[in-house]
Formats: C-alpha cells, structure tokens, sequence
DNA sequence: GCAGCACTACTCGGATATCGTATGTCCGAGTCCAATCGG
DNA sequence: CCGATTGGACTCGGACATACGATATCCGAGTAGTGCTGC
C-alpha cells in the first residue's frame, strides 16, 4: 500500500493557502515547498476539481481555498488527490475456481471484503476528524504569512 | 492509495489453509481460487518469510499454517504481503523550499505525519482485531475440507 | 484629467515522455513417497 | 515376508520479462492588470 507523494505536497499547499490573504500561484507554492512546479500543477487541478480550492487566471492570479479551512478536513484532500476508491478491490474470488461458492451464498459481501471495509471505514474516520485549519494552527502563520 | 491484489489472495489461502487437514500444495491454492500460480506462490514465499505457513517439500508436500488461525490476524497477512512500510511517507517537504522551518522546530513529527499516522494506526488497529479463524468462520467449512 | 484601448506578462490547463513497481512467467535445486529388488 | 535401494515425480525457491500507473515535463489557450494614446 502506497499514498501519492502529492497528497503531502497538497496537504501542506491547502495549509500555507489558509494562511495566504490572497491566491498564491502554483509556481509560487511549488517554490515554497522545494517541489516540482509542473508536477504540483497536476495536483493542484485536482484539488481545483474536487471543490477544495479556486484558481484564478491571469496577473495576481493564483490558488485560494473556495472555503474555511475549518471545514476541509484532511480526507477532503486525500481524496481529491488519490481518488476516492477504496484500496482494496474484492475481485471476487470466492466465485472462481474449484472453490467456487454457489451465489445464493454471495448474497452479502464476502467476509473478507467486510473486513478490510471496515478497516479502511476507520481509516477514513480518522482522517475526517482532522481539518487544514487544526494543521495550520501547528504552523507559524506569521512567518507563513512574510514568506509567501 | 492501492493495496496490491495479492493481499486478498493470500487472505482467502490462509482462509483454506485453516480448514485444511494437511499441506496444500501453491499449485493447487491457485486452481482453488482461479489465479495464476506462479504469482500466487510468489505472495505464499512471503506468506513464509513472514512465519505464517510453513512449507513442505517433496511429494504431498505443499504449505500448512503455523499456528493456530485464531492467532493469525488479518494484519498479519497484509504486513506480510504489502510490506510493514507505512502507506504515508513524509518526506519533510516542511524543511525544504523557501518556507523551510528552522530545525528547533521540527524536533517532533511535522503535523501532517502525525495525522496520517493516527489514521494508520486506525487501520492498523482494525485488522488486527479480526482473526483468520474468524473469516474461516463464514463459510462452509466442510464443502471446502471436500474440495481440497 | 479621464476614458478607452492595445499590449504584455502572467496564469492555468491538458497533452506528452520517463521511471519504478506490481504483475506475471520460467526453469532449476531439493525432497519425499513408492515401487522394486535382493536377502 | 521384510528391509534397503533406486527411481521418479512432485514440491518449493529464486531469477527473468511485461504492463500499468505514478512521476515529471512541456507547450498552448486564456485572462487580468498596466501603460499609452487620444480626447
């Protein structure tokens, strides 16, 4: 199991984007952040897609967040990001081969499935519980705040 | 975030393996389940390193658990396929770029790590409450004993 | 002094290469069972 | 009839290709500010 190295890049943009006045360009927040400009580009159409934050074109323009970042939590982003499929896919295997169980008895979901189901739920559960705005209280927004 | 496809194959092999009476060859956990075989004894190597099964060799050989399935947990099988790294790895973005924070402050986890561990650690925390032996639990055990 | 206009520089967005890892496959080394042969 | 031996087939294990997605990059379309020009 593996998370996209851009769902960092993009946690720590919506944090300096809480604490910016005004939009911040991409270039701006890739130089800030020591990364790939044209790369955090592609991640931050992404956050662009999901509603989490809104680009503006031209001079001065730049990336500002649609909403208070009090409510965006942190699996807002990761599932801007990453994608909002699960990480584990049942393929069904139980139906396949010599083991093959008769589908009256896949009615429900296999057990296994249920399990990692669960586990992921609670995955998600955490991460819900958290916002950008208690990450960028961690931060020193004043010096944020000079540097951008 | 991907959990690689082996995980549900080991996890429904050990499934078998608890029902089991004696070693099931990879070869034939693979025509149980409909998957190739070489892939799949590929993941039961590392269902061995791991100290979950034990292999045989020779004729009527082939792979029995090691312990009771009632201690084999569900993270147990996942660690051992997809590897103990954590699925997040924070590449302390915070130290690099202009808004690079000076060292006294990042004596402890940057605050986007610790998130992301927590909700790991939720993950974590929910696999390992659901056994082997639970899963084997919901299905038909005897029809299984029968096909093997 | 003011309004309109053209210009310029800056922005985002999607289409395009490159790399690494998961996936899938192959063949060789070792081992255990069983049939066979001899006593 | 019993035991040792030889044979054989079956097992696992690691080394070798391939496909797909993450990573990284480039260039074009569009826009907003800005300075200039004319009134």
């Amino acid at each position: 199991m593996k998370l996209s190295a851009g769902v960092e890049w993009a946690i720590h943009c919506c944090v300096v984007l809480s604490l910016a006045e005004r939009p911040v360009p991409g270039a701006r927040l890739a130089e800030l952040h020591g990364v790939s400009k044209t790369y955090l580009a592609k991640h931050l159409q992404a956050l662009a897609r999901a509603g989490i934050v809104q680009p503006s074109e031209g001079r001065d323009g730049g990336y500002a967040l649609t909403r208070d970042p009090a409510g965006i939590t942190v699996l807002d982003v990761v599932r801007a990001i990453d994608g909002p499929e699960p990480a584990f896919r049942c393929t069904e295997i139980r139906q396949q081969g010599d083991l093959a169980a008769p589908p009256e008895e896949c009615r429900q979901a296999c057990g296994v499935a249920q399990v990692m189901a669960e586990a992921e739920q609670a995955w998600r559960t955490s991460l819900s519980g958290r916002t950008i705005a208690e990450l960028a209280a961690t931060v020193d927004g004043a010096a944020v705040r000079a540097t951008i």
